[in-house]
DNA sequence: TCCTCAATATGATTACAATCATATTGGTTC
DNA sequence: GAACCAATATGATTGTAATCATATTGAGGA
């Protein structure tokens, strides 16, 4: 149940925790504890500029891990908000160092894993640097970034919503996304 | 010379190279042979989108290292091109990860640069997230991303120099910023 | 069923960065 | 030192996303 590689440490390091929507799984440079799996829910990651912007740095739901770079580093670097009533299994910081000086096999997987992690993020820089509405837009969802709800989408890919709603609109009039339903949108298959 | 935790491997793992201006180091989706060390130089790390937009991912200058993550993937995922004249040190893939497996020490300490990698990246997420030209640029002067020249930093930041040069100006104006030379301006200390 | 509220959606206007143009400066080469 | 070239810099205009406003839809609760 809990995704590899993290099903190779024992169970006495996992710590189970429900939230409920708005609730703070924990803050910008709090001391760090652990990562973090989730059972179900949606857990927000963000982190707010001197002005007060913030910004979606990830979004993590169902089956995935957040805070896995906070096993590194003394302090977590974002807040962590869940955005729905959400179950998660905290693992615990030491006990996950432990193993991965321990044993190769693990901290092969989680090197693999932090890989895929700077891979996304350059992704999303990717994308961020689209300077047209509609493009940017169109390749998000390419990458499948479009799952929740259009307005966290916005926010994902530093749109307003009225932007998005806009370009979607127009890339549903020039053929290139097909609506599916309210607030539904999908790639429209080439032909 | 060569930084931590890489200094760990064997000499036999190195191989010089040189490249002028324009010269690539690897392209994307070919096969990963190895992550680089710059000994001088510059290296800029490029993806290019399908409408042929392309993002400077990363700028790799003297004493950095880059290319890190494709130790555990198969193939590059970004181009590499030398934007000045330039001497690196290619380290061999499977020897890194064969000492990976082998040396906890190094296994942690590189574990280390990736997450200290993933916050790079989050933070300039943040800075591609501020809507504001004359913010973002603020943001990204106070973060230290202004080191080359002002195209290679507008370029950076996903705005056009024009731009830049404006922001600037209006900033130095306000007295957020000082000029101290043709294309160089610093903080101003807060009094 | 009605009420409330948030997400979805579109209209009108404004603000601001992109674009196109044109100097100016400084470094390099012959 | 002249010639060349790219980076720096600013001016004028345009395009486009942000902003402010206002419906509309749908879900959940009383």
């Amino acid at each position: 149940m809990i995704p590899a590689p993290f099903d190779l440490v024992a169970p006495s390091a996992y710590r189970h925790r429900h939230l409920e929507s708005g609730e703070t799984v924990f803050r910008q440079d709090e001391k760090a504890r652990g990562l973090f799996y989730v059972l179900d829910g949606q857990i927000e990651l963000r982190r707010y500029t001197q002005n007060g912007q913030n910004v979606v740095i990830h979004r993590a739901s169902n089956g995935q891990t957040f805070a896995e770079a906070s096993l590194f580093a003394q302090n977590y670097h974002c807040d962590a908000i869940a955005i729905a009533p959400s179950r998660l299994v905290e693992l615990d910081r030491a006990v996950i160092l432990k193993k991965f000086v321990e044993d190769a096999d693990f901290s092969l997987a989680l090197a693999k894993r932090f890989a895929g992690q700077i891979r996304g993020y350059r992704r999303k820089l990717e994308i961020l640097a689209i300077r047209s509405a509609e493009d940017r837009i169109f390749a998000a969802i390419e990458e499948g970034q479009l799952n929740g709800s259009i307005k966290a989408f916005a926010a994902d890919i530093a749109l307003t919503h009225e932007a998005v709603y806009r370009g979607l609109a127009t890339l549903v009039e020039k053929g290139l996304l097909e609506k599916t339903g309210r607030g539904k949108y999908v790639v429209r298959p080439e032909k």
